[in-house]
DNA sequence: CGCAATAGTATACAAATTGATACTATATGC
DNA sequence: GCATATAGTATCAATTTGTATACTATTGCG
């Protein structure tokens, strides 16, 4: 967990939302449960790609931090549910504009690596 | 890099956006950057805890991925300048967003662990 | 019985990220 | 000569993050 000791960078805020948010999975979970609700399953066919483990590590995280709840159900088969909390919601316009800046600004095709640029010399 | 092609998710973009600016030092480099070109060492100063060798880095895929432009002149001692590209402008409204969040939000005190926390039962 | 549903857990490993440390090059000043 | 400035590079280690795979438990249905 990263802190934000009064006395740090002015920047240090910055580094320590990002914390919360960016683990791999945990900016796409989020952006699924601001319209609702879902249980794991139901995010988990929302995701491809998202493996179970890595699925319940990101939410467990994000709950930890106080983002998510997780409300489980004394039924079976096991029904859990995740939605937003009260904090998580006041995150709602960031990962929409991150939402917005990425159709517009991520590219479509993967690079396997990131190459060094060139850089002009003045 | 991650890639978001179109019969992705539609929560792919965030993930995507949040791929290029959730490095660890990546957010912290972009807000200094917002009121101005620096220079290595400037940065450096600016942020406490940060190791040459990651600096680097962190400015190398920034560069990379658009965000940041790096002018490199041609005297000695070496002078390299960085600054945000129109791209990485883009990004000013996310950045103050993501800091004014972590002031409000983000703990104070650092935690050693993240304990798995207690779920209710309803 | 086998299969399906649910939401995981356990274990091990791989990959990626981050950090530590020493060194580089040039010019200038003491 | 040594120290300073600048912005790194090289190499290795440590840590964190992410993934793969098999298994778990209960109930209900065919």
């Amino acid at each position: 967990m990263n802190s934000c000791p009064p006395n740090r960078s002015p920047g240090c805020p910055v580094e320590g939302a990002l914390d919360m948010i960016g683990g791999k999975w945990k900016g796409v979970v989020m952006f699924h449960l601001l319209d609702g609700t879902k249980r794991f399953n139901e995010l988990r066919r929302l995701m491809p790609g998202v493996t179970q483990r890595m699925l319940t590590r990101q939410l467990r995280e994000l709950e930890a931090d106080g983002l998510v709840h997780r409300e489980v159900y004394a039924e079976v088969p096991p029904r859990v549910e995740y939605s937003l909390t009260q904090k998580g919601e006041t995150l709602r316009g960031i990962i929409l504009a991150l939402k917005d800046w990425g159709e517009t600004h991520v590219p479509y095709y993967a690079m396997s690596k990131r190459p060094m640029p060139e850089s002009k010399t003045a």
